[in-house]
Order: C-alpha cells, then sequence, then structure tokens
DNA sequence: ATCTTTTAATGAACACCGTTAGTCTACCAC
DNA sequence: GTGGTAGACTAACGGTGTTCATTAAAAGAT
C-alpha cells in the first residue's frame, strides 16, 4: 500500500501548511488576526477544508503553539547540565523569561488563555507530565526538590509542588506584564534586563535558607560564562 | 436652562443602563460573552443607540471596569493607617490579589489584556496617578520608597519603581495564573492561600536588610488581627 | 406660536467571523 | 468496472462590531 503511504504524506503536508499559514498571522498579530479564512486564502483552499483537518479554530491554534513550544521544552532541558540545583532554577527562570518574551503571542495563548476543560490529559501524557526528562515543569520541580533535598531551601519549605509554583508566578507576572503592559502609556516600566535581574534574586534569596548563597552562585555563573 | 440640566441626567441614567447591562454579562461570562446587541436587548435599544454614548465596545467595557476598580483603589488606600511600611507592603499585596481573585474578568480586561495606545493619559490623569492619596500603584510606591528611605531594604535596592514593579509582578503572578489555570487539569495547583502566604513572604524577605524582620512583622499584624 | 437647531434613537445595511450540511470528484480496493 | 472513502468545494446559517441616513422629539430663538 504504498499510495496509503503517500496519502498519508500528503495529508500531513497539507495540515503543516495549514499550521504554518496560521503561524505567520499569529506571531505578528496575535489570536484575533487568525481567522479561519484569511487561513485558507493564504494556502488557496476553501475555509471548509480546514475542518477536514482540525476540529475547529482553537485546536488548530493549541497544536501549533504545543509544537512550537517544544522549543522551549528542549531550551530548558538542556540545562541539565547545570549541577547546582539553585544554579538551575536560576537559570530556568531567565531563560522562561527570555523565551515568554520572544514569543508573545504564543506565551499569550499557552499561558494566559484558559484551555477548554474538555480536552484531558492521556495516560501516556500524565506520564510523561512527571518525566524531569520530558517535561519543563517537571524539570524545574525536580531542581526544586534536589535544592530542598540538599538543604538549600529554608527549613519550613518543603513542599516542592508549592514552592515551584510560586517560582513559576514571579517569573510569569514579569513575562505577563512585559507583554501586556509593555507599550502602555499609563505605565513608565523599569527596564525589563533589570526587573528580571530583580525578581530571580528576590524569589531565590527569599527561599534559601542562607541568602548570601545566591551571591556565590551568581559569582561561579559569571565565572562561567552562563550569566 | 433646568431642562438642559434633566437631559444630562436622562443621558447619564442611560450610560449607566448600558454600563449595568454589560457588567451583568461579563462579570457571569467574560469579555467576549459581552456583545453589542446583547446589550442592547438587556435595555431595549437598538444597538445603534449604544454608539451614541460610547465610541465602541472597547470604551464601553473600559469606561465600566475603570468604574469598578474604583473599589480596589478605595480598599488599597485603606491600608494607610497601618504605620509600618513593611506592613502596608504585604497587606497591599495580600489584598490585591483577593481582589483579583474576587473579580477574575475585571482583573482580566484591566490588567491582563492590552489596551489600544491611542488612549493617552491626561495632565490631569498623570496628576492623580503620582498621588498616593488617590492612586492605588503610587500608594504601594510611596511605602516601597519609605521603606527603602528607612533603610528596610538591603542597599542595593534604591530604585522604588523597579522594586515596585518587581513586587506587582509577583502578586500578578500569583493572580493571574489563578485566574488563567485554576481549572486546568493539565496542572496540580497547590491551595491558593499557601500560594499567597509564600509568593509575599518570598519577595519580602528577598528584599529586606533583615529577613528575621519578616517574621516580627508578620507577628504583630497576627497580633493585631489584621492577617 | 412658529421656525430652526440639536440630539437621541432607529432601521437597514456592510463586512466580517466560525462553523456546518450537502455535493462533487479523484482515488483506492475489490 | 463498481462501490466506497476521503479531501475539497459551494453555499449557507447565525452571529459579530460598526456605520450611515433618517426619524422624531425636545429646546431654543424669533
Amino acid at each position: 500500500m504504498a499510495s496509503e503511504d503517500r496519502r498519508a504524506r500528503e495529508k500531513v503536508e497539507v495540515q503543516e501548511r495549514i499550521l504554518n499559514a496560521a503561524r505567520e498571522l499569529f506571531v505578528s498579530q496575535g489570536f484575533d488576526a487568525v481567522s479561519m479564512r484569511k487561513i485558507a486564502d493564504a494556502i488557496e483552499y476553501t475555509p471548509a477544508a480546514l475542518y477536514v483537518h482540525f476540529k475547529d479554530k482553537h485546536e488548530l491554534m493549541q497544536e501549533m503553539c504545543r509544537r512550537d513550544f517544544g522549543a522551549l521544552t528542549r531550551e530548558t532541558l538542556k540545562l541539565s547540565v547545570v549541577k547546582c540545583p539553585i544554579a538551575r532554577i536560576y537559570l530556568c527562570g531567565a531563560g522562561y523569561i527570555r523565551f515568554g518574551i520572544e514569543h508573545k503571542n504564543h506565551y499569550r495563548m499557552m499561558f494566559m488563555t484558559p484551555h477548554p476543560p474538555e480536552l484531558l490529559p492521556t495516560d501516556e501524557d500524565r506520564k510523561k507530565m512527571n518525566d524531569p526528562d520530558q517535561d519543563g515543569y517537571a524539570f524545574f520541580r525536580h531542581a526544586v526538590r534536589e535544592a530542598i533535598d540538599q538543604g538549600k531551601f529554608r527549613p519550613e519549605y518543603t513542599d516542592a509542588e508549592a514552592v515551584t509554583q510560586t517560582f513559576w508566578a514571579g517569573v510569569h507576572g514579569v513575562t505577563a506584564i512585559e507583554i501586556t503592559h509593555c507599550s502602555d502609556p499609563w505605565l513608565a516600566l523599569a527596564p525589563l534586563a533589570a526587573r528580571i535581574e530583580l525578581i530571580l534574586d528576590v524569589l531565590l534569596r527569599g527561599m534559601l535558607a542562607d541568602p548570601a548563597e545566591l551571591d556565590q552562585m551568581k559569582a561561579a555563573l559569571r565565572k562561567g560564562g552562563m550569566l
């Protein structure tokens, strides 16, 4: 059945052309600027044809973001070479913010827009979600757990999940504010770089049993050219 | 010209009925659920009539949110009775998050949606914006400045604007994550109360010259029944 | 009391949007 | 060849924000 393979290949190719057309509109103008009709026009198809390949607009956009966000995961996982969990946490946070700001609309879609609660994760998804070698969140939480186990954090901070989510909240806050308010004339934002360093320093120092360790870690990172 | 006054009163009354109808749809179902036609139906007017009173849908929604957010400002300003700037900062943050979560859609509209950059603040606005007795942000920044002047923060933290925005980023992060992801099956969020306390503790402790002061302050607040 | 100006509200339309039902057609397995 | 399948198409439905010419009524001026 070579022809069957070919048909499958063709199908995938069409889907990819759809997703690429969608991406082009999306990155430059955001979700609302992507209309099924515009996508269809771009690839010289009829709007209805898109529904052969995707359930609806939301699923289409989600699929596109999902693929593109593999890049964030891959970039994050690269940090497994960093031995010290504190340094790993710091670099994860910095990378996360940077990525979000370089992909504003993707970030908005993934982390600032509620997803329909109908799409539940499969068992396979659940497995991935908890594997630090496959999932960025799990990777980060693993670093937190290591730090806790090594007694790096204050003794009252034993809940890795809560600590992870608090750190996430901090970096998400900086990212989200930059995305939504960077050109808001009602607000005079301090330089982004300063805000990034501040939030990372403050969060980590506030969690560390020995706050001085932050500066040692940063000095070491600078020495290694990783900061 | 008594009749002129009456006409003005009537106009204001219609505007208010529009805003109230809009609010009702908005709080329960969000921005997208509010359509000009639905609002018009609710007050038994024609859709076009709304454009006599408001430039467009966005301005209408913005005006509604603006009014409702007076409540946040008023609630924040109440904290001027708290003498210690550190405690004031802490309570501001807690109140901010609480308010955001009790008014999810309003918060989303005000702080998670970019505003059209065409509407510049007037000179009067600019005056208000910098008056701690009228503006919540200025009030908060003033507390930060006090804390800095009193030597409460680490010596390298001298930029009140940056510190304010970093603290804001933290509380915004918690609020925004709760709003967008509270019913996300892909995420197991720690209890909200725990995340609130954690972020406030961590942020403040990370900034304080003497981290132990956080616990003293919290103890004092608990004694006074303010926490 | 009549005439003019102003203004809120209307009806009808425009240009979009996401989505669907029914149809056509090219290909595949038999 | 025949029947079935699946991708693409045409046409439409019901919705959206918004505009514009027109009405009707009230206000002000003479």
